[in-house]
DNA sequence: GCCAACGTTGGC
DNA sequence: GCCAACGTTGGC
């Protein structure tokens, strides 16, 4: 049995064309204990995420495919490396990082202000008021019904 | 670019 | 262990 999840990137940062483009990713730099134990514990080889857009325009901002879970959880190499940006200064903290491999990219955008309104979603966790959480669980049900409106 | 929401830190 | 201060996220 899979799980299903959503994942937030900002386009500008990292998008699903580039993930296309590079067909497997170290989905690294997360520094949320939530998200972090999400990885560790819980995402499995196969799980499915839906990819999320965010901090773009409206029009820009949403769901727009598909990723699948090809690694267990590693350590997060940019948390240990001094030089890196995303350092972890704290040698208690622990980070880690999974992969995440190219699916596919919906033929149309899922934008939130369209799931905001969706009745079918209204118990998501990303149209949920103040939701920032960059890797959330979605239900089975949510996914199956995310699938046949965008895939 | 603003700022509300909210997670984290650290003094007490 | 409380909670004010602070930093970040992310919609708008």
């Amino acid at each position: 049995m899979i799980h299903y999840w959503l994942i937030k990137s900002e386009p500008h940062t990292y998008s699903i064309d580039q993930l296309q483009i590079d067909g497997t990713t170290s989905w690294t730099g997360v520094r949320n204990y939530q998200a972090r134990n999400y990885m560790r514990d819980t995402m499995k080889i196969g799980d499915l995420c839906f990819f999320y857009h965010s901090n773009a325009k409206p029009e820009d901002t949403g769901i727009v495919g598909l990723a699948a879970v090809t690694s267990l959880s590693y350590p997060d190499a940019t948390a240990t490396d001094p030089t890196s940006p995303y350092a972890e200064l704290r040698p208690h903290v622990s980070w880690v990082a999974i992969d995440i491999t190219f699916k596919q990219k919906f033929a149309r955008i899922g934008t939130l202000h369209e799931l905001k309104r969706d009745p079918h979603l209204s118990t998501m966790v990303l149209v949920q008021k103040g939701s920032r959480l960059s890797i959330q669980p979605v239900s089975n049900e949510h996914a199956t019904y995310l699938l046949s409106l965008l895939g």
